[in-house]
DNA sequence: TTAACCTATTGGTCTGACCACTTTGCTGCT
DNA sequence: AGCAGCAAAGTGGTCAGACCAATAGGTTAA
């Protein structure tokens, strides 16, 4: 009786074409900043014409999920979940507990992504997360506090990519671009430890190996929060004036 | 000497018509719901090939200035300054697997909020999530779905604000205006399991205990989780046909 | 090594054609 | 005269191929 409401939809295959481009950036097939095939590549390979990509990418442009560079190529714009990006921002610079607002947001979200992660991650994300985590372990031998950092970041976020949950690798992706400086000044820090150091580096292996190797949901789940735990109290040690403390340790506790 | 920074501008000609015809339509020479002319026509009245005349058009369609009928024409959209779509809100609606995804994203939310919640929420926090549920008791009782969900989401808000954590919170209402339509949606269909409804407001007095009267963080999460379970599995009993059901039973198991 | 250049690639535009859907108005019947 | 059914015109949707314009990357020359 109620007909197509708000969608008229007589099947437009530009349409179509926008939904399957649309869903290789937000499953993370390709990521942001990273180009896309040619216009004339993704004709051939929807096996539709030209005209119906462009207008395909049009659309996704004007919605400001791309970017087009004439003569250069087309990119997935950096910035995809901007929404929340602004106000966190103002809010972390506002306050002064925002790292550890974070803190507790990452403890949230990675737990769950990791478990889903092992849980149904496809055979080449798993591989994203094996290469990631390879890739750390060099950076971390390197001494580079830089690309540790980033090398870092692109472990978690592999893990968020292998979840198959779009939001939640969105809303991290948000979290690390937005610190991604004040990761390396944390680590720089944290350097001091060495100990603690080498805590973290047992934590990536366990993530990795609960993930990749054993496939088992509640150990990848177990060995995040640790992770988190262990941040978390390497932060809060620098911070021993801050009037209340705040640490993750509870939240470890059993379910 | 710096150029454009945001705008490489190199004139696209598309740009230009778009432009135009957007002006067409703020100055009121063509009224909302009136007839625009057709491609061709505008293509020789502004002298440009009709595809160029196409890609304005398009992205004129894309922020909801417009809307096209096969066969009948291009009309100005009824309401012009109003929409502003979330891109997060297209992101989610458009993906088909965005409802569960969201679940996912509750489900990792909700349950470290009731935990911090339970833990250190103020006495005035604790004072609104008393309200708040005594507002949703009264909004179920009232039969009125509209009421009750708006009820419900202000209740899971209220956890969310006294768990003290700026970011959460701020994801967690983005979450909720966003589905605030489908919520009632989903509201009427859970209607039908009387049941499980009847469910829903057990767990709803479980977690409000948990934070509000005894402030056991541990209770508090495993009773969102419990709530996370009935939802999702409510959910998923409607879509049957779906090539892939997803639930979040598995991430209620033991830690 | 560096700078200038050249070329392949890629987005931007054009032409013209055909298809699919809607609207409209005409035709022919009642 | 009035109405139902149908056909043609109009309009958006798609396709094909071509050429232009800007960029990126490799090559060559200084």
């Amino acid at each position: 009786m109620h007909g197509y409401l708000s969608t008229p939809r007589v099947t437009r295959a530009a349409d179509v074409i926008m939904d399957q481009i649309e869903r290789l950036i937000l499953e993370g097939k390709v990521r942001p900043g990273q180009k896309l095939p040619s216009e004339r590549s993704l004709a051939e390979e929807f096996d539709v014409s030209r005209p119906t990509v462009r207008e395909a990418i049009q659309k996704l442009e004007a919605r400001g999920l791309i970017q087009r560079r004439h003569g250069g190529g087309t990119f997935v714009a950096e910035h995809v979940g901007s929404t929340f990006i602004d106000p966190m921002m103002a809010m972390i610079q506002r306050s002064p507990d925002g790292t550890f607002d974070i803190l507790e947001l990452r403890f949230a979200l990675e737990s769950v992504a990791a478990w889903l992660a092992a849980d149904r991650a496809t055979e080449r994300a798993r591989g994203n997360v094996q290469r990631r985590y390879h890739e750390l372990q060099a950076a971390v031998r390197s001494h580079d506090l830089h690309r540790e950092a980033k090398a870092d970041a692109e472990f978690h976020l592999a893990i968020a990519e292998a979840s198959q949950n779009g939001i939640i690798l969105h809303i991290m992706r948000s979290i690390f671009v937005l610190l991604e400086e004040s990761i390396v000044k944390n680590l720089a820090e944290l350097n001091l430890d060495r100990i603690r150091k080498q805590d973290l580096a047992l934590q990536h292996e366990a993530i990795y190996r609960a993930i990749v190797i054993d496939r088992d949901p509640g150990a990848a789940r177990r060995a995040v929060r640790q992770h988190m735990l262990t941040v978390s109290e390497s932060l809060d040690r620098e911070r021993l004036a801050d009037t209340k403390p705040r640490r993750l340790k509870e939240l470890t506790q059993s379910t």
